[in-house]
DNA sequence: GTTATTTAATTCACAAGTTAAGTATTTTTG
DNA sequence: CAAAAATACTTAACTTGTGAATTAAATAAC
């Protein structure tokens, strides 16, 4: 292709599409065990036997609450999560259940290899420094939180 | 807080994360200017007077067909794009109209002091240095498309 | 030249992103 | 303790992402 002038210079655009590329990856082979990338984002979160309110899951999987709200709502429907009792009645407190977990186990193995392919094609180091470099990118961006 | 163990290692969150925070910075003064990202997206890629059939106004946007298509429907509507007739009949080919090169002049000087803050705090050399590694990533991970 | 095949775009259906508004519970304040 | 403010989610409405099916036009095959 001739050229795309400005657009292969911009961050937004190079972001955008490195990280299309990186979950066309993943897309296929967890569309196949019926979820959606966002979906095994979440379970994954809470892999491991992991108890986790909606705030703290919704900031862990970078899905804003209506969306989680909604995702919670299948995966709920689906019985691969269920609610935990939570002193304070206000928040929703979420886990696994044994359904989700083996489903989990069964979605990661192949997710690994996948991620291992990644590292080898890109060379494993220079996959560490590129994360290192994304979360500086974003601490230099993100006004300090005034907490 | 105390931990986001896997989570901060794992590309494809950072990738996430670091697109969301610098997204962040533009998309309150592009809504202003009552436009999403995307649809912003649309216009940059036609502003100078480009001429563009959707395949590779679909390419260069990072945007899919189907949606590329409601906002293309969308822009025409407002009176910002506007079509040009093809040789091809099969293709729509569009172009910005002068209120949509107005809009996008107005944008465009808010746009890029928001660019240049970012380059401010992240380094120029850093910034340019991580676009050239993430389309390299990119180019890493995408098969030799068979044409 | 008419019929297949391929190509370009749109439409459909459903999941998710985004902002604003609403609900329930907890905490704060007076 | 009662009223007000803050917190944690959810719902609502609209735009976009995603895969599959459709429509229309151009090209290829007979």
């Amino acid at each position: 292709m001739a050229e795309t002038p400005q657009y292969d210079q911009s961050l937004t655009i190079a972001l955008l599409r490195a990280r299309d590329a990186v979950t066309a990856l993943f897309r296929e082979h967890v569309a196949a065990a019926g979820l959606t990338l966002q979906q095994w984002r979440v379970i994954r979160a809470l892999a491991g036997g992991h108890e986790l309110d909606t705030t703290t899951l919704s900031d862990r999987c970078v899905i804003l609450p209506p969306s989680l709200s909604r995702i919670l709502r299948f995966l709920a429907t689906e019985q691969l999560v269920e609610n935990v009792p939570s002193s304070d009645r206000r928040q929703r407190v979420v886990r696994l259940t044994e359904k989700g977990q083996a489903l989990f186990d069964r979605i990661w193995v192949t997710s690994q290899e996948k991620y291992t392919a990644i590292e080898a094609a890109f060379g494993t180091d220079d996959t560490r420094q590129l994360v290192d470099t994304l979360n500086r990118l974003r601490a230099c961006l993100q006004p300090p939180d005034p907490r």
